[in-house]
DNA sequence: AATGGCGATAGAGATTAACTATACAACGCC
DNA sequence: GGCGTTGTATAGTTAATCTCTATCGCCATT
């Protein structure tokens, strides 16, 4: 039993002729007979009375035909879903991104995605990169923005933007009147940073390899975000280092906080974004990717694919 | 697109893997891998992300096998329907009787085919011989009893009993003391007919050719039964001519009416069963022979087949 | 770098589906 | 009653499709 099979049984219970039931399946009077014998053999039961006079559905066979109509329907559903699945833009997307960028591209990002893709919602999760990275592969997630490197088997990636790194200070800080700062001088004044897991502590911790060793001058704020860490350095707690995307929209006249850039070469992180190779909605990707580039983040530089 | 491919596409979603789907399914892993990708590739959507790892459903694909389960349950439906309705005993059978043989016939035909088929129940239609011919072929009805000759194209005739004729007159009529009665005679008195289209008002009249020259000795009573005739002869108003399973259940010692028969060779009718030759339920019809023959028909003579 | 698991691909063989041509059955017509 | 017409079934051939075995290639792991 094919769905062929069944579309004949139904063309022929509508014409109730072989042949004109053969000419509406643009197939030959005997394949449609044959089909239809077969059929009756396969079930084991008469589905037409042939006559000369003319053909005549059992009641059995009615009731098949009435079936067979129900299954080649929802048969068609089939390509109807697989019609509206083709567009890449059509449905929900999956989205992960990290702790440290979340706050910061969101805004920008999630009404520019819905103005270029009005039907695929964005599903969005922040996380460590790890738990982004692992939600990916599981397919609980479609893309995920995440800073490198970032290498994991089956997992692809774009670098998308880099984002210089900056210092920020209390108001009244010694090295206020700095032009710019020096990465090594890190060392020497208390500096807050986020708790492991979180891939831009170990990028500051990167710039500053002194700033691992000179304990007790780094404080770790375990379950913390930028923006608390950011309310501290304005108490005077230390100082701390931020993605540009996260200080430069700092009104620059904040009586309590100053923003200093490294002197060069500038410290940044690049960002980009990650998606299972065989993830097959790339143009979904494409729209993200835009989006991001569209967003207005302070200070950061586009990187060509 | 066929069931098949429906069936490794639906098998591949619970395995999430291709080797296992396919044992499931007893193929071999290339035939399901094929069959998937070819399915794919008609409906132009990836289904299935496939890594070294493992293998994922899309979005998509997870919507597309949900329909496609609904498409083989329903595809199911039609084997379960074939196999209900192999039983030739299943299902209603559509049975004509001609008004003279009806009312005594159903009432013991019917208990029987219910006791020896319980679920086939039987949608009975009275009518004269020539309205049944016509419902037969059309389909309308399955089986039909009726009088012998009939012939029909098409159309097969089984002869199920003999059935003699008895004469039936009012108490004190000058045959009353007669055993049995000549065909011949019946031109002398008031004959009692049926109206046109009735056979047995024809065969009554083949019996005694003189009757239809001896005019206004027979009356033909238009839309009327044998149960009315026999009242109208209860009251006098002439004899009539009954078949034996009519006249021999009344009660010999009703006061108003006696029934004679005929002097041999005593005529009858011959009463048949007919059905389309293409009709396949034939299980049903010896059904409906045997619930007839196993009828206390007063009277009758089996006939063997 | 080697290995093993897994899906994709290639090529051969077998099955099946379709066609054309024709047989066969039944009915209607002359 | 023979004959033509109509309509379905069958035969035989060809083509498409399905499925197989064998093998490749990729990737992840040891």
């Amino acid at each position: 039993m094919t769905l062929t099979d069944l579309r004949y049984l139904v063309a022929l219970a509508r014409e109730r002729h072989f042949g004109h039931a053969a000419e509406r399946c643009n197939v030959s009077q005997p394949t449609l007979s044959v089909a239809i014998k077969k059929l009756e053999e396969e079930l084991a039961v008469t589905l037409f009375e042939r006559s000369a006079a003319d053909v005549k559905i059992t009641d059995i066979g009615a009731r098949i035909v009435a079936q067979a109509e129900k299954v080649l329907l929802e048969a068609g559903q089939i390509k109807e879903l697989a019609t509206a699945g083709r567009d890449p833009l059509s449905g929900p997307l999956k989205v992960g991104v990290i702790y440290t960028i979340g706050p910061y591209l969101l805004p920008h990002l999630i009404p520019r995605v819905h103005e270029a893709a009005p039907s695929m919602p964005l599903l969005i999760q922040e996380n460590y990169t790890a738990r982004l990275a692992e939600s990916l592969k599981r397919g609980d997630l479609d893309v995920i923005v995440v800073a490198l490197p970032f290498e994991e088997p089956g997992i692809v990636t774009q670098a998308v933007y880099d984002e210089p790194f900056r210092v920020l200070m209390p108001s009244g800080h010694t090295w206020e009147k700095e032009e710019a700062i020096a990465a090594s001088s890190l060392a020497e004044a208390p500096l807050l940073l986020l708790g492991a897991g979180n891939c831009f502590r170990d990028q500051v911790l990167e710039v500053c390899p002194m700033c691992r060793s000179g304990e007790g001058l780094q404080r770790t704020l375990e379950g913390s975000s930028l923006e608390t860490i950011r309310h501290m350095v304005a108490t005077g707690a230390g100082i701390t280092v931020l993605p540009s995307s996260a200080a430069d929209p700092l009104p620059d006249g904040n009586p309590l906080l100053r923003v200093r850039p490294f002197v060069a070469p500038e410290p940044f992180r690049r960002v980009a974004l990650a998606w299972r190779v065989t993830y097959p909605r790339s143009g979904a990707i494409d729209v993200i990717r835009s989006a991001i580039l569209a967003s207005p983040l302070a200070g950061v530089r586009p990187v060509n694919r």
